[in-house]
DNA sequence: GGCATTACGCTACGGGTCGTAGCGAAAGCT
DNA sequence: AGCTTTCGCTACGACCCGTAGCGTAATGCC
């Protein structure tokens, strides 16, 4: 996950339980300790190894709690809910609820902050959180286009800014509402929103479920 | 700004070119060494004053960031560009420039990141930055409803919802777009995140000007 | 002018974390 | 067995934090 080995054929292997125990315990203590209190000395000494064993690992803290978080979105799935906006209510809900748990709050926006000024961090992001999200924008619409719900774009490079805006405008909104505002995204506001998204603000109100 | 001083009207009044030099030293420090690089002693010693003064007005690294980049937000206006297209591309252009500076972007998130565990500070920075953006929201949609470009809701609690709707959506998809996709939102993404905000991504694709 | 009051600059300090070095022991492979 | 790499442990210098103490500077009030 962290360094790839790409042939170590000989020596004492490393322990996969270990990585597993550090990277739970890196979520514990962002739980108890946030972002700022979190320490890597703390970290070892949960997870029940030295800070050494760490260090061999990880480089720093921004890069382990990239690993640590991201294992969080892997429950991100996308099952056909018969329609683009069902589709849509679905997922966010699922992204909303993972970023309602403290130990995401505190951590993602910390990475992402330092991942301004740190090249190789932000690269470690894109690969480890972004792009599993690229993937469900990509593949909801493809099944919208297939069911006619979105106009078809044929060249690739429109396409591929639609997919990046798309992308920015429903993790934007999502992260802005729970961590900025504060506020939950809970099914009525992930509903309203789903409407504006695809309909516009110039739509009528709502009155009813959203059929594009 | 900090701290209120109902009526200290006895002995030596705080500097004010001290507040300003410190605040113009954090950010100058912010572009330098980025949130993590930051010291209370070396933003003093940029600013030329001690260390204890520096404490004596904010309680920390986060209040001081809060403060010094806030002020990188009253730049932020609305002038009547004619319609609610014109307007919102020119307002998100405005708080696209902002995000560009390398003060904001490692700053920005890093207290928000903080303010997930600490609900002081996350008054401070409701108060600081997000208020003066809602403001911003509430006039824009304010003149699109003279111009009847939006359909008027008369219930005040859902009138409320939607200003909070489009805050996040707005804000959320620019900050999202420059600072984890990492890409800038210029005047092409700022058109079609528009045009998708207005008539929604059911809409056929642009060909000229928004006209809602 | 004198006095009380507050802000300021400076120095020094204990406490904590960082990241690394060095060592002996453990756990694999051939 | 023998080789190689990892692991746990201890110790260490370096750095920053946040505060205390002191003498001095700047204001308002009498």
């Amino acid at each position: 996950m962290q360094s790839r080995h790409p042939a170590s054929r000989t020596g004492r292997p490393r322990s996969a339980a270990a990585d597993a125990a550090i990277l739970a315990a890196t979520r514990d203590a962002l739980v108890e300790l946030g972002w700022s209190g979190l320490t890597l000395s703390d970290v070892a000494t949960r997870a029940g190894v030295a800070k050494t064993t760490l260090y061999r690992r990880w480089a720093g803290k921004h890069e382990l709690v990239v690993d640590a978080v991201a294992e969080l979105f892997d429950e991100l799935e996308l099952p056909d809910r018969g329609s683009l906006a069902a589709d849509i209510e679905g997922v966010v809900l699922q992204f909303a609820a993972i970023l309602a748990r403290p130990e995401a709050r505190s951590g993602l926006m910390a990475v992402v902050a330092e991942a301004t000024r740190d090249e190789p961090l932000r690269e470690r992001i894109r690969a480890s959180i972004v792009d599993r999200q690229i993937r469900l924008v990509l593949e909801g619409r493809a099944r919208a286009l297939r069911r006619g719900e979105l106009p078809p774009e044929p060249d690739p490079a429109e396409s591929s800014r639609t997919v990046d805006l798309i992308f920015d405008m429903v993790a934007g909104a999502v992260v802005h509402r729970t961590l900025v505002s504060g506020k939950p995204a809970d099914e009525a506001w992930v509903h309203s929103f789903t409407r504006v998204l695809l309909l516009g603000l110039a739509a009528q109100p709502d009155g009813g479920a959203v059929q594009a």
